[in-house]
DNA sequence: AACAGGACTTGGAGGGACAACA
DNA sequence: TGTTGTCCCTCCAAGTCCTGTT
């Protein structure tokens, strides 16, 4: 489908041309269809069409907001330009995607240039040449060796404690299981980054297509699958029969010679970056396949990181000898070939942007009730009532059981009070009338029929329509966040110094627009007040910006929605940065190895670091302010957050972002166990592990080894290639059913890897036990059916049921059916309470939404006949448009 | 180099809508 | 038809990392 052209690309106000549905689905939805077998997707799409946009609403609303979300239209857009389309698609690609290729929805994600919005939405057509050029930048890669998975997943097929004990965090929880972290579940292996690359050269000198051929044929996988993967004691350090040791490798600092050519090795200790043992086979044709995708987004990050190089990064170990103390802490329409400007850089994100500004909640319409000082009803003025009932509301939190909470709340609210009020401390005070109204009001909105809610989220959807959108570059885009946050209790995670001091009403006047030169500025939307500042920055993404009225360092962003292709185009970037990590992996491993000894601290501490970050996904860990909630990462631990547990074991301890609990204990190599009981030696608990480390020296390091490392990239990468090499060795033929429990199956273990927790439901336990209650009346069924049988076949009747009753006279034939019928559904109960108990402190979305690239997730969609609505739901399908048309081949 | 400021991604909780179940 | 459980979406806090200034 190509975009839809447009008489009025900038409407400075009314760009709802309503009646097209919404824009991020338009963009591809025609095509959508058929591109992922549309024969299985009538069966299993569950109603998209008759499901409502969800309306949230605040229960009686404190400020008076409530919200909704709603469909909207595309803006019709200019004429859609030719894309410069770029795809070099296998047959066996084509056969399965190509069907709906000439009305590619969404990006091509081969495309030379990324994300450009007409790219989304164009038809692609595949160069020949592009091909070819595809072809020559990427030779065909070699071998695979396991160091592109993730260290924790090699650990699996070690003998290690596997005790899939899930975990618990935050909330205190009944069961012990809880007290296993996350982490645990998977098994590490302490023999990490000591793969050794036993080259299969096999593919190595064979033409493209051939290559791809054999592909089709399942060479490629089941090669790879039917190798046992051997953990090997040790990864050389040099692969020089690399098919690239031929090859130039320019250095990093070399601008043109990086765009031009794959990149590749940027220290000598790394030598054969390039060398592709790290890939499995499958993955290596698909580098040449895919050149279109890394030119893209690999050049521009080369142009970053060549840039940050040239601009003065020293030799990583000139930098770090020095410090030892640690630091405190297009027009509308664009010729589509045009490549677009990546994320940072102070480079051009946008050319024009229209948009409306911002919403505003309602302001505050005091209801009256009147709270009690000393068992006294108290009258306050509708600025202190507002204050009072954000706090009355809270009374079911946790937040009331603490005296930080209630201390802040009072400090804040005593100022409003002022001195003489009649109001003296918050220990007399009695917000049971307000908290009582609010009850009673949100029970009024539960009551009302479906019509009142049906009309009421239309009035709302009325009002903000027009904030929901923007134009950028004449295409109409979503915006994320347009409401401006009420005013309410600051609730911080964790024992957050802040929590419960007071968020102030944001007024226009603390708000700063961003929007094209060239648009109307919008009106603000409440009368006699203005905006605090117009700019027109395109190098930026945000489209209003107010200091956080909490810490007001902080800005809130209004950002566009994720679905946008602005978004989408950075989010390629991040999983082509990932996927390039998996060509550098083996050798920043085998580097960081030999630093484990090293006699330089420093050095030997980013190994170590580096080491952790990589095995464990840790973040990163920058410093924090003392007005921040506790909270470590890598660099920031504390002595007292790791236990060494001898002869190689280490147990750590600590909150994470979040405030939530990691713990794990983790068999490590013994370089890293005698390092760690170094930088422990002679160190108070509270002292830092890494002293002469920080976040900005670690990833100074990083881009030493790789252009744009960061150790965000880590993250991305070990779940990405997780998810990627699991579905791969897992997925069987059968039942869309199962393929799909591989797949959670692979998503569960990513969420492990990340330690994506969720706190239990608060029904968990009463399900659990009703689950329990089933399975043991189906436990009395089946011992009654067993005698019942043994009668039969000695010729006598069935014994009376519990009350009484005279049974049915069955025949042993039809007994012992019954009794395999009850085996099957005790066993189904079984394995679903497991699940569920192994799920409950495990949140799968976070990984599906920032972690796991959406390709693998597509491809495999596509070779395996699952319909990708399976995997994905509405949002995610909209934030992935990009990945869509992905070859089926495709490999992280 | 250190620091502050700024921009963007990542993350869990909460609660509504809807499907499944009794 | 009412209840329960799951899924989805929004909210906004809390991270990461980059850039500019001193």
């Amino acid at each position: 489908m190509a975009v839809e052209t447009s008489d009025k690309p900038n409407l400075p106000h009314d760009f709802d041309d309503d009646d097209d549905g919404p824009v991020i689905y338009k963009r591809y939805s025609s095509s959508k269809k058929n591109q992922l077998h549309s024969e299985v997707r009538k069966s299993s799409s569950h109603s998209h069409a008759g499901q409502s946009y969800r309306q949230i609403s605040d229960a009686p609303s404190l400020n008076g907001q409530t919200f909704s979300m709603q469909k909207g239209s595309t803006v019709p857009s200019p004429k859609p330009s030719p894309v410069k389309p770029s795809v070099a698609i296998s047959k066996a690609s084509k056969s399965l995607v190509n069907t709906s290729s000439t009305k590619l929805p969404v990006a091509n994600s081969k495309a030379p240039s990324l994300g450009d919005k007409q790219k989304m939405s164009v038809d692609v057509k595949v160069e020949p040449k592009y091909i070819e050029r595809c072809a020559k930048n990427f030779v065909e890669d070699s071998e695979d060796d396991e160091d592109n998975k993730p260290l924790s997943f090699r650990l699996k097929n070690s003998n290690h404690d596997n005790k899939a004990t899930p975990v618990v965090v935050k909330k205190s929880s009944e069961d012990s299981d809880d007290d296993v972290p996350l982490a645990k579940k998977l098994y590490r292996n302490p023999n990490l980054g000591t793969t050794s690359s036993n080259r299969d050269d096999s593919d190595q000198k064979k033409p493209i297509s051939k290559i791809q051929k054999e592909r089709q044929n399942g060479a490629g996988l089941s090669n790879k699958k039917d190798r046992p993967s051997p953990l090997p004691a040790k990864r050389p350090l040099d692969n020089s029969d690399s098919l690239h040791a031929s090859v130039k490798k320019p250095k990093v600092s070399d601008p043109v010679a990086s765009i031009k050519t794959k990149p590749v090795s940027v220290k000598h200790e790394l030598k054969v970056e390039d060398d592709d043992d790290d890939i499995p086979i499958s993955q290596r044709i698909k580098k040449s396949a895919m050149s279109g995708d890394k030119s893209s987004a690999t050049k521009k990050l080369l142009t970053k990181v060549t840039k940050v190089n040239k601009s003065g990064s020293k030799p990583f170990k000139k930098q770090i000898k020095k410090t030892v103390k640690k630091s405190g802490s297009g027009s509308e329409y664009s010729k589509s070939t045009k490549l677009l400007p990546s994320s940072g850089d102070g480079q051009k994100k946008w050319t024009t942007l229209v948009h409306n500004g911002v919403i505003f909640p309602p302001p505050y319409q005091p209801h009256g009730v009147k709270m009690l000082y000393k068992g006294r009803p108290v009258d306050l003025t509708p600025e202190l009532e507002e204050v009072a009932t954000m706090y009355a509301v809270m009374r079911d939190t946790e937040y009331m059981q603490k005296d930080r909470f209630k201390e802040n709340f009072w400090n804040d609210w005593r100022k409003l009070l002022g001195r003489n009020h009649v109001i003296q401390n918050l220990k007399d005070c009695d917000f049971t009338p307000i908290y009582d109204w609010y009850q009673s009001e949100k029970e009024k909105k539960k009551q009302m029929t479906t019509e009142e809610k049906k009309a009421l989220k239309e009035e709302k959807m009325k009002l903000e329509e027009k904030y929901m959108w923007a134009i950028v570059d004449g295409v109409k885009e979503k915006v994320g966040n347009f409401r401006v946050e009420p005013p309410g209790l600051f609730r911080g995670r964790g024992e957050h110094p802040k929590m419960g001091k007071l968020k102030r009403r944001i007024r226009p006047g603390d708000i700063t627009i961003n929007i094209g030169k060239d648009a109307p500025i919008p009106e603000c939307p409440i009368p006699g007040e203005s905006w605090k500042e117009i700019r027109n920055d395109n190098t930026v993404t945000w489209l209003a910006y107010w200091s956080d009225p909490i810490n007001p360092k902080l800005f809130k962003y209004v950002f566009l929605a994720a679905s946008s292709s602005l978004k989408g185009q950075s989010d390629k970037e991040k999983y082509e940065k990932a996927r390039m990590l998996k060509n550098y992996i083996g050798n920043i491993r085998s580097a960081y190895t030999k630093d484990f000894t090293s006699k330089d601290i420093t050095k030997q501490q980013i190994a170590v670091a580096t080491y952790l970050i990589d095995k464990l996904a840790l973040r990163a860990g920058n410093e924090k302010d003392d007005d921040e909630a506790d909270t470590v990462g890598c660099c920031t631990l504390k002595v007292e957050n790791v236990t060494r547990e001898p002869p190689n074991k280490l147990k750590f301890n600590f909150l994470g972002k979040d405030s939530i609990k990691y713990e794990n204990t983790v068999e490590v190599e013994l370089p890293v166990y005698n390092a760690i009981l170094k930088f422990q030696k002679d160190k108070k608990p509270g002292d830092d592990l890494f002293d002469q480390l920080d976040t900005s020296k670690l990833n100074a390091h990083l881009k030493e080894l790789m252009p744009g490392l960061t150790a965000k990239v880590f993250r991305t990468f070990n779940a990405s290639i997780t998810l990627d090499v699991m579905l791969n060795k897992e997925t069987k033929d059968g039942e869309v059913g199962e393929k799909i429990v591989v797949y959670q199956h692979a998503n569960k273990q990513v969420a492990i890897i990340c330690n994506h927790q969720r706190s239990v439901s608060k029904s968990h336990t009463a399900q659990m036990s009703k689950l329990t209650e089933k399975i043991d009346e189906l436990q009395a069924v089946l011992k009654e059916l067993k005698t019942d049988l043994d009668r039969a076949r000695k010729g006598k009747p069935p014994s009376k049921s519990s009350d009484g009753k005279r049974k049915k006279n069955l025949g042993p034939e039809m007994l012992e059916k019954k009794i395999s019928q009850t085996n099957a559904k005790i066993e189904k109960m079984q394995r679903d309470m497991k699940t569920k108990e192994d799920l409950k402190t495990v949140a799968l979305g976070t990984s599906k939404i920032n972690y796991l690239d959406p390709r693998i997730t597509v491809a495999w969609c596509k070779r395996h006949e699952v319909p990708i609505e399976k995997i994905f739901n509405k949002s995610l399908l909209a934030k992935f448009c990009w990945a869509m048309d992905v070859d089926p081949d495709f490999r992280f």
